[in-house]
DNA sequence: ACTATAATTAAATAATTGCTTAATCGTTGA
DNA sequence: TCAACGATTAAGCAATTATTTAATTATAGT
């Protein structure tokens, strides 16, 4: 897991007269822990290949040998890609041999695929 | 925009027996064209400062330096946040006087991050 | 016209991230 | 037990990305 350090070397810019820590403006801090972690999740989405895997997985389970396949990369970089995928609770897998298949293990990515994909066709 | 190449610079790896492109597996291929350029949706969102910045306007509007304020980050890096936002058509602005205020422009964001935090809230 | 402030843009740097090759682990079948 | 194959892990490299500082643009007020 990457570290969360933002490198703040320097201060914070001077800013505008209009923030008032304790007005309405400051309350708007606190709600932002209600998000704090969750782009982690679109982090983990927000890859072409990882994508692809999760559509692919959403049909049937598959091998890694299979994902490496149709999606045109290495073994062992699909397999980097599952192992996220694995640490997010987002895939599941099964040995079977000497095979090892993976499947979905959140129901809810798929709604939040689908979900974005409204947006993506909306935008063209 | 950055380029799509994958710097495929040498072959993909020799794959196991278990793949048939003319079978089941090779049909799985075409659906991966269904979610081509949807990871940039996730990938705009997969930023701990951008993730903020959209829950913040789903509250109300806010001018740069309030966000850059609250945010902690300094305004140009906000500016750079909010450009790649407003490009993936999911902010808006209006200027006023000096200050540009911003809003949400999407309204498919606000579910998308619900359903993030559904899956979010339930792994840990 | 000049100054101050908010915002944007540009350029450089620092940090992440993804991929590749090589090595290792685990299972199967001879 | 040894060889073969699928999968994972490790290390190094290349590319992308976020942030910073500095310069520029735009607007308001004097």
């Amino acid at each position: 897991m990457p570290t969360r350090s933002k490198n703040r070397t320097t201060q914070i810019a001077d800013v505008c007269d209009c923030f008032e820590p304790s007005g309405r403006a400051g309350e708007l801090s606190e709600k932002l822990l209600e998000v704090a972690g969750l782009s982690e999740v679109f982090k983990v989405l927000g890859d072409e290949t990882r994508t692809g895997i999760i559509h692919l997985l959403s049909h049937r389970e598959l091998c890694v040998c299979d994902l490496a396949e149709i999606m045109g990369v290495s073994m062992p970089a699909v397999s980097h890609h599952l192992r996220l995928l694995k640490a997010h609770r987002l895939v599941k897998y099964r040995r079977e041999g000497k095979m090892v298949y993976y499947s979905l293990d959140d129901r809810h990515i798929e709604n939040l695929i689908r979900e974005a994909q409204e947006h993506f066709a909306e935008q063209r």
